[in-house]
DNA sequence: GTTTCTGTTGTCAC
DNA sequence: CGTGACAACAGAAA
């Protein structure tokens, strides 16, 4: 599940547990989703502390621990989520890592365990951890993304993949946001007028804001993201069938008749004078 | 029943 | 820059 939208929804469902008072308990039910850190260790940093308030870049999530100086980081890979319950009951069997609070559990949560946990120091330590990454995508301004895609040659969608360039699109949110753009994933940075490139920056900002706000990637009427996974998916704008094909190891859902490898669709909503 | 493929995440070698 | 292998796992397809 987890792109940048989800990774907020966790964000603030961890801001709201962390002020309901100070960590009771800690129990790790699988180590494997630890890094770098024993079972004994998160228990000694956490137990008896207050989190404090969360912070995401890009698909990382950072908490703070009041009193010392150390952190978390946590990615959630592809399976990963943060569950909060106010009356805790069954432990769920993918449940790793269960976080007592005052008044509640949080449970770190994660079937295939590509990720998981990091306990870090400094600024330096994180960096170590999560990579360097580029700028935070919710709210980039289009100037900010104009600058990092400046001189990039792959195509677009590994570009708007690569969270160095930029953090936190995800798979889905670059086929969505190419898709309303009416762009093709294979085309290039350079190769686009300014106009289709203003395009892609505000998809990519209308994606990211709408499915933030609910904590997840939106796959609403009107959206490809509805439709991706069907057998013979159409374009929910112009019907055309959906192509599919491969981009940078990911899977890429497109719509040939909107997005033409050699320019802008002069067909559909927008009248073209 | 068993094997193979797939994937909202990444890294690494070539 | 692009591709393929890989990591761990479950569910679906073959």
């Amino acid at each position: 599940m987890p792109e940048l939208p989800d990774v907020e929804g966790f964000r603030r469902v961890l801001g709201r547990a962390a002020k309901k008072g100070v960590v009771s308990r800690v129990e790790v039910r699988d180590r494997g989703i630890l890094h770098g850190v024993s079972a004994a260790r998160l228990e000694q940093a956490l137990v008896g502390a207050r989190l404090g308030s969360p912070s995401r870049h890009g698909k990382w999530l950072v908490v703070p621990i009041a009193g010392g100086g150390d952190r978390l980081a946590l990615h959630f890979g592809m399976s990963g989520s943060l569950e909060w319950s106010s009356r805790p009951g069954e432990v769920h069997p993918h449940d790793r890592v269960l976080v007592d609070v005052d008044g509640g559990r949080l449970a770190f949560r994660d079937q295939r365990k590509l990720h998981g946990i990091w306990l870090v120091a400094g600024d330096e330590d994180l960096e170590r951890v999560t990579g360097r990454l580029g700028p935070d995508a919710l709210g980039l301004s289009d100037a900010a993304l104009r600058a990092r895609m400046e001189g990039r040659r792959a195509r677009l969608k590994s570009v708007l993949m690569d969270q160095r360039v930029i953090a936190g699109v995800g798979n889905l949110t670059a086929d969505e946001t190419l898709w309303r753009a009416r762009v093709h994933p294979a085309r290039r940075w350079g190769e686009l007028d300014e106009r289709a490139q203003a395009g892609i920056s505000r998809s990519l900002q209308e994606v990211l804001h709408a499915s933030a706000r609910r904590g997840h990637l939106l796959a609403e009427p009107g959206w490809l993201t509805r439709v991706r996974e069907q057998p013979d998916a159409r374009c929910p704008r112009c019907g055309a069938r959906l192509q599919t094909t491969r981009i940078g190891g990911r899977t890429t859902v497109w719509c040939p008749s909107c997005q033409r490898e050699d320019g802008p669709a002069r067909s559909g909503p927008r009248r073209t004078g």
